[in-house]
DNA sequence: ACGTAATGTCAAACATATATAACATAATGT
DNA sequence: ACATTATGTTATATATGTTTGACATTACGT
């Protein structure tokens, strides 16, 4: 699970990781720490980061299916 | 933060929600505390059961700004 | 009436996200 | 040289997501 967040951060007149933290409700640790994967934030997080950029959380948070574990789709199975 | 879960499952060939908590690697009452809305998952797993549906986080989980908390937009701030 | 499948719900344990506090470095301005 | 700002990083504590196990209700088929 990668996310765009330091760039979108840098694209928002350098907006720093306190002041994005501040806005979304965080602290800047865990800014740093979302920014570096080192774990993917809760949905409700992932909505207000990706709101306050004006984006939708896929276009800030990258997943890939199987990053993680292997799994099908519905349709796999119906079709 | 409300979603689309039980409908989709139903819409799905009836799926089950335990039949749904294997598929994306939850339990069956994960998957219940899900469809009643009693908390937001994580956004591993908001991606696991979009991508089971074949839809994006947003058309599955609907957030609204400041259904849990006040913020503002990035732009609010720039114009 | 009985068994089974699907669901709701609860309590306790466990895993992980997030906060708080502290210390470190690099870059900037005085 | 010194202070300040932004960031990285760690340890510990707290909050919350998730699992496991159990018990209850409803609906369906026999």
């Amino acid at each position: 699970m990668t996310n765009e967040v330091r760039l979108l951060r840098f694209l928002a007149q350098d907006m720093t990781q306190a002041e994005l933290g501040k806005r979304v409700g965080l602290t800047r640790q865990t800014i740093a720490a979302i920014e570096q994967g080192r774990y993917s934030p809760s949905l409700d997080v992932a909505f207000r980061i990706a709101h306050l950029f004006g984006k939708r959380v896929d276009e800030v948070f990258h997943w890939q299916p199987g990053g993680d574990q292997g799994m099908e789709t519905a349709s796999s199975d119906a079709g």
